[in-house]
RNA sequence: GCCGCUUUAGCUCAGGGGUAGAGCACAUCAUUCGUAAUGAUGGGGCCGUAGGUUCAAAUCCUACAAGCGGCACCA
């Protein structure tokens, strides 16, 4: 065995193969600086091994070395936590002496930093701190990580009054190595799992958004931070080209574009719950047939149950324990008339609840009469209206309402046919979610929670099934550990919506309780009864959701089958009145949505009106049109327009606006 | 529910202790026009709600409500 030299030689592989020889402890930094002093001044942090590390960070051993530099995606990444953790940071501590720092990461675009102030501070205090980092930002500042023990970390830590701080290395599983990172000899600290920019000068572009709160260790019952949100680019190009993104992400919000297309609203009186108008309503009843043919073929019935139910059934099916905060409950009796008086002469005792769900509804009928395994499937359907009674700050336009319309179904089933029934549902999401344009869906698996029902072998066939169910669907998912419900395992379907928030839309649960807690049973083949299992299930989720879903994908320039008005006809002169007028017949009798447009206007001025209001189609008809019975087609989009026989036309529009299914 | 902000005409927004402003929209009139704004005139507001301060409040103060951005919760 030879001896250890007192500086063995390691051997460096980078990106492009290439193998260089260093002694061993050479740092990232003087990598670079035996490659290039260009790369030298560029490069911010390393990756060793898979493993992001700071430039200053020695390498022992054999490695595959990376060096990054800010114009790739990880250097922004690395950037925008610099100026989180190290420009924020200190700028609130030197304008706020007494905040209590607590932690802040990246995120997509940007960065926050979760801060306990004695005072609360407002958007306008953003610009003094925003005003403070650039400052700091010209020092250019080196940044100097330093490795501790934990009971140094902590005590460094409560020498500085940082509470957040301490907790976070108090619960740290190991007993050394914390990373410290200072600037210069500035004073200020931060704790920081790195790698961390080497100086504040690679620092780019950047913007405080807005704050917001946001409870310590995200737990309502903890104390209440203030999050400070940022944007932080390469240069001050990216940042407003960023900032514009966002500006124009804005204008497709399906709240402002509801208005606008005179589709629906919403008003104080009835908060969180929609007036849909006769256009979004036309939207909300096509999407609403799509889906009824797509169920009608895949085997589902269709059923319709009551919207107020005596909390007896809650109590039975566990919601009254479960879900009451949530519930609008009504008291069972009849109200006092006397002018002045109470509503209620007497302290009500009994109560209904407008249901929050269907599936207690759903077993009442599937227990009526006798179920034989020959039965089931049962596929039970429910365009369910139910109310539930978010919290005022969780509403939010159509995604977020307090009265909504499932495209619900309850599956029962045997056990053994949850694999079947998994994958026919993951194959009808995938097919419906393709209809309607979308791809950039978000699957989860939410495997089983701590607090469950139910024995460890169900779980595992139950979570088997749904994963194969998605794999055979050719879905690719990421699997949540915990997130699922007390009584399943679920299958979530998430999509976007205009700037980014991710809205859980279709989903698939299985429940092994509340068959066994409703009594639901059937005969099987032995002759006893058996429990069925049920599948919750949902395509779209709600429509009220999914319909703000496809107004912000869409920007409001819906499909055409979707759009509430199809089609208008508009003259030119009053001269093609009456020829537009058989044109709009035509539109009709086709089954077109469309209308007539003769007011005395110019022909420019229709076109940009019905254009803003994203009409797909215009008929624009003038003399020649009527005396050629044709039309001149303009699309919505388009710069010209086609002239086009009337009956060709027309059949042509049939065409495309045929629902995809 | 919690934190911060906002609330003025149908919409977007300016203003600000002493008779309420603009653009768009709307109405009327003129114009009959060939693919993204024709012109003129006019109507329209309890300045979110309720209290308070003041000779005087849309403006200052307080409470409440709703909306917006987050957090928590969730389709």
């Amino acid at each position: 065995m030879q001896s250890r030299s007192a500086s063995p030689e390691i051997t460096v592989t980078l990106p492009d193969g290439a193998t260089r020889t260093y002694t061993a402890g050479v740092t990232g930094m003087e990598i670079a600086q035996s490659i290039a002093p260009s790369l030298a001044k560029a490069v911010i942090a390393a990756r060793v091994d898979g493993v992001q590390r700071d430039l200053c960070d020695p390498i022992q051993q054999d490695a595959q070395v990376a060096l990054i530099k800010v114009d790739s995606d990880e250097g922004l990444e690395i950037m925008r936590h610099t100026v989180a953790a190290q420009l924020l940071a200190r700028a609130v501590k030197n304008l706020y002496p007494d905040a209590k720092l607590a932690i802040g990461p990246t995120i997509d675009n940007g960065f926050y930093y979760d801060i306990e102030f004695k005072a609360p501070i407002s958007s306008e205090d953003l610009e003094t701190i925003e005003k403070e980092m650039r400052r700091l930002k010209e020092t250019n500042a080196p940044i100097i990580k330093t490795l501790h023990s934990k009971a140094d970390a902590i005590k460094a830590f409560e020498d500085r009054g940082e509470p957040y701080k301490m907790d976070i290395i108090e619960r740290a599983p190991q007993d050394g190595d914390f990373q410290l990172y200072a600037q210069g000899d500035t004073g200020f600290i931060d704790l920081c799992r790195g790698p961390h920019l080497p100086s504040l000068k690679h620092v780019g572009a950047f913007k405080l958004m807005n704050v917001a709160g946001a409870y310590w260790r995200g737990d309502s019952k903890n104390q209440q931070l203030t999050r400070i949100y940022g944007t932080a680019w390469r240069d001050e190009k990216e940042l407003k080209a960023y900032l514009h993104q966002l500006e124009e992400a804005e204008k497709r919000d399906h709240r402002k574009l509801g208005r606008e297309m005179d589709l629906f609203h919403f008003q104080e009186e009835a908060q969180g719950s929609c007036f849909w108008h006769p256009k979004g309503f036309t939207v909300y009843h096509a999407l609403e047939d799509y889906i009824r043919r797509r169920l009608s073929v895949s085997g589902y019935v269709e059923v319709k149950t009551p919207q107020l139910i005596d909390n007896k059934l809650w109590e039975a099916s566990g919601h009254w324990g479960k879900y009451r905060e949530n519930m609008f409950v009504v008291p069972d009796v009849v109200p006092n008339t006397e002018e002045g008086g109470k509503v209620f002469k007497e302290e009500p005792t009994r109560f209904m609840a407008l249901k929050p769900m269907n599936c207690p509804a759903h077993v009442q009928i599937f227990r009526q009469g006798i179920k034989s395994y020959r039965d089931l499937p049962i596929r039970m359907a429910e365009f369910g209206c139910c109310h539930r009674n978010e919290a005022h700050g969780a509403l939010h336009g159509l995604m977020r309402v307090r009265q909504m319309t499932q495209d619900d179904a309850h599956i029962f089933c045997t056990e053994d046919q949850i694999m079947s029934e998994a994958v026919a549902f993951c194959a009808l999401v995938k097919d419906v979610y393709a209809d309607m344009g979308f791809e950039d869906v978000r699957v989860v698996l939410a495997l089983r929670p701590e607090m469950r029902a139910g024995s460890d072998e169900v779980w595992d066939k139950a979570e088997d099934g749904l994963r194969q169910a998605l794999t055979q669907a050719g879905l690719e998912f990421v699997e949540a550990e915990g997130e699922g419900a007390f009584y399943g395992p679920k299958i979530e379907y998430h999509i976007r919506d205009a700037i980014g928030r991710s809205w859980q839309c279709g989903t698939l649960q299985l429940d092994f309780v509340l068959p066994e807690r409703l009594d639901a049973t059937y005969i099987g083949e032995d002759g006893n009864r058996h429990r069925p299992v049920m599948l919750h299930r949902a395509v779209l989720g709600t429509l009220e959701r999914f319909i703000g879903i496809m107004i912000e994908s869409y920007a409001g320039k819906l499909p055409l089958w979707l759009s509430p008005v199809q089609c208008v006809v508009a003259t030119i002169t009053s001269e093609a009145d009456d020829y537009a007028r058989e044109v709009l017949a035509d539109l009709k009798a086709a089954g077109l949505r469309a209308e007539l447009d003769l007011r005395n206007e110019k022909i420019n001025y229709k076109v940009r009106e019905h254009s803003l209001a994203k009409v797909p189609f215009i008929f624009v008809v003038g003399a020649r049109e009527a005396e050629e019975k044709t039309v001149a087609v303009r699309e919505l989009g388009g710069k010209d327009q086609s002239f086009e026989k009337l009956d060709a036309a027309v059949q042509a529009l049939q065409e495309k606006s045929r629902p995809p299914f």
